[in-house]
DNA sequence: GATGAATGAGAATTCATTCAT
DNA sequence: AATGAATGAATTCTCATTCAT
C-alpha cells in the first residue's frame, strides 16, 4: 500500500513517478525491474521511493493491482448495454481488454508480467491475486452461461474457465504475430498499438465461432 | 552452442553438470538462475562453466533445446501407430507431453520457464525458437488436418494453431490445480509427480471434445 | 541543550515526546536509535525534533542527563536517615539504585547503554560525563568512609571506587541472569520487573559482606 | 566459519586481510563497523569479503573467536609454573591478560565491544559465547578454590564468578585512567600502549588484596 | 512553530565473468 | 583443461538532516 507521502503528492509528480515505474515493470519483470532506473527516469532522490512505498514489492503490488483495475474498469466502462449471450458477453470483454492493452502497452505488458511472473515467495500472492480475479470474473460468466442454457450443462466448469481464460490472454500474442507488433517496442516508444477495430473483429469473431461450436450446448 | 571442451566430457560428467544446471534453470527464470550454485551441485570450479561454453546464455540456449528435443522424441516414440485423424493425434501428443512432464518436472519446469521468459534482448531469441518449434509441430498437423477433412477448410489456420497451442499449454496449469501438484516441489524433491493415466485421458477427451466441437467440419 | 521551543512545549507534549525517545534509546544503542520511530510514536513531524534539539545527539545527551538526574534523585530520596557506616551507604544506594532500575526500566536500560556506549568521537562526551558523575558521587562516600575508619586508610582510592563501581552498575547482569529477567522485555512491555526485595536484600548483603571483609579495616 | 577461499589465502595477504578487519571492529562496536572501509584499507575489492566470508556478522564472528583465542592462548603460555592457590591464579590470569591488552589493543578493543555490544539478535549469541568462555574459566577456578579451601565454602559461586570477573574486566577501565591511556589512540597509532609492569603489578597486588580479604576464609 | 517531502551518502550483498596459475 | 580468487558494477534499502511551505 502506498504511504500516505506518496497520496499527497502533487497529481504531476505522482503521475510522472506511476509513469516511469509502470514503463521499469512493463520493460522488466519484477526481479529485473531496477528501483535505480525509475528514480533516474523521473529526476528524484532514491529514498523518495521509501517514502512512498514500504519498498519495491510494495510498489509492484500497487502497479499490478492499479493496471487490473483500470483495465476491468475499461472493460466495464465499454460494455454498451448487456451482451445477449455468454459468448457475445465473451467477445466483448476480449474485445475491449484487447483494446485497452493495445492503447495502453505498459499497462499489458505489465499484466501480462505478472501473470507469468515465475512463482517466487515473493511475487506470488500478487500473481495469484491477478489470476484468481480473472478467473472469478469468468467463473460469473460460465454459471450464468451455463444456467441460461448458453453453454453445455455437462461441461467442467473448471476446465471451461481454464480454456477462455487462456485464449485470452494468449490473444495478444497471436495479434502480435499476426500484425508484427512488438509491446516491448510500443512501451520503448510510448506509444500505443495501432489496430484496426475490423481486423481485431474479425480475429475475434473466429475465435468466438470455434469457442461456441466447441461449448454450447447440440 | 557448447565447446568442444563440453563434448569431450566424460560422459558421466557431462551428465552431472546437464543434471545440475537442469535443475537450476528448472526453479529459477534465467535471470534468477545462478552459475554459481550449479558448479556447487556439480563440485567443479566456476571457470569451468566457461570452458564448456560461452556464457550462462549460451548454457541456456542449449539446454532449452535440449528439452525441447527430448521431449519432441519422447512424444514421437510414444506413438503407437498413426492415430487415424487429426483430433487423435492431437490427444496423443498432449497425453504423452503431459506424461514427459509429469515424469520429467525438471524439463517441464525449463520449458516453461523458457515459453513465459520476459522477452529481454537476451532471451528473446530462445523463446522464440522454442515456440516456433511448437507451432511449426502443430502447423502440420493441422495442415494435413485440413487436407484430410479433419476440420473445417476456411479455418485461419495461424489462429488454429495457437488455440490448440494453448490449450496444450494451458494443460499444465488446470492439472497442476486441479490435483494440487506443483512442479516446483517436485523438482526439490528429485522425484516425478504421481498421475494418473485415467484421470489424465478423462481430462484430456474433454479438452478435446471442445476442440473436435469447435473446430471439426459440420 | 534543549532548545527553547522545547521548555515551551504543552507539559503533555513535552512528556509524550521524552517517553517516546526514552523508549527508543533505551531499545537501541546511540547508533540504532532512530529519530523516525519516536517521532512516529509521538505522532509529531520530523522536523519538530530539530526545532526541539540540534539533532540526534543533542536529544541523547538530554536523555542521559535527565535519567542519570532521575535516578540519583531517586536514591537520595529513598534514603531513610543517614546510614550510619560506609558499607550501609553503599548497601542503601544499590538497593535503591536496584529498585530503582526494576521500576524504571527505560531509564534503566538507556543509562546502561549510555555506560558501555562504544566511544565513537560523537558519544564519548556523554559517557565520560555519566561514568564521571558516578565516580565523583562514590568518591564522597569513600573519602568520607576513610575519615570514618570504615575503610583500610592505605587504599587507593581511585580503584576502590572503581571496584564498587563496577560491583554496583553489573548488579544489573547478575541479577538478570539470576532471576531471568530481561530489561528488553520489559521496556517493550512497557512495564517495571517483579523482584522481591527480601531477595534483593539477600544478593546485596552477600556482595556487601564481600566488600566489607575486602574493604574494611583488621 | 572463514570459507575455504580464505584459508587458502597467501599468509600475508590473509594477515593483512586480518589486520584491517581487526582495526575497524577495534575502532567501531558491529553495526557501525564497515565492510567498505576494510576493502579499502586492504585495497581489495567488496565482492572478496563475501569470497572470504559469509558476510559481515560471520566475518565478525570470526575475529571475536580468533581474539578471544589468541588471548586465552596468551595467557595459559604466560602461566609459568602453576601458581599455589586461588587469587595466585587470577593475578596471574589477570596480569598476563592485561600485558596482552596493551600489548594488542586491536584485540583487547575488539573483545571490549564484544562484551559490551549491544544485544541484538544478530550478535547476541556471540557476546554470550565470549562472556560464557570467561565466565567458564573463572567457575573452574573458583570450584577449585572452595575445594583447596583458598576460598570461604559457603561462597555464592555464581556471585563469586561475576564479583571477579568484573574487577578484571574495569581493570582496563581503571589503568586508562589511571596512566592516561586510549585504546581507541592506540589503534589508531597501530601501536601498543606503554605500561610498566610493576606499576601494573602493583595495581594488580592491590586489587587482589582486596579478593583476597573479601572471599579467602577466616 | 509545525510540517513532512526531499535528499543523498552510505550500508550490505550478489554474481557473471575473467584470467593467471 | 581445470582451477578458483578477484573483480566491480549493480542491487535494495536506511536515515539524519534540511528547508520551503
Amino acid at each position: 500500500m502506498p504511504k500516505p507521502t506518496f497520496l499527497n503528492l502533487p497529481p504531476d509528480k505522482r503521475r510522472r513517478f506511476v509513469d516511469a515505474a509502470l514503463n521499469e515493470f512493463a520493460l522488466h519483470d519484477y526481479r529485473a525491474a531496477s528501483v535505480g532506473r525509475i528514480v533516474d527516469a523521473v529526476g528524484i532522490a532514491k529514498g523518495s521511493v521509501y517514502q512512498y512505498f514500504d519498498g519495491k514489492l510494495d510498489l509492484y503490488r500497487y502497479l499490478v493491482d492499479l493496471a487490473a483495475e483500470t483495465k476491468f474498469r475499461h472493460i466495464d466502462a465499454a460494455r454498451a448495454g448487456d451482451a445477449p449471450d455468454f459468448f457475445s458477453q465473451v467477445r466483448q470483454a476480449a474485445f475491449h481488454g484487447a483494446r485497452f492493452d493495445f492503447g495502453e502497452p505498459r499497462h499489458a505488458s505489465l499484466l501480462y508480467h505478472a501473470t507469468y511472473e515465475p512463482s517466487t515467495p515473493e511475487t506470488l500472492e500478487v500473481s495469484s491475486r491477478l489470476r484468481a480475479a480473472s478467473h472469478a470474473y469468468l467463473r460469473g460468466l460460465v454459471d450464468a452461461g451455463i444456467a441460461r442454457g448458453d453453454l453445455r450443462p455437462d461441461l467442467d466448469r473448471d476446465m471451461t474457465v481454464y480454456v477462455i481464460y487462456q485464449q485470452i490472454v494468449a490473444l495478444r500474442d497471436f495479434l502480435t504475430d499476426r500484425f508484427g507488433f512488438s509491446f516491448q517496442d510500443a512501451v520503448h516508444a510510448g506509444a500505443g498499438l495501432p489496430i484496426r477495430e475490423e481486423e481485431l473483429g474479425a480475429v475475434l469473431d473466429e475465435l468466438i465461432a470455434v469457442l461456441r461450436h466447441g461449448l454450447a450446448p447440440g
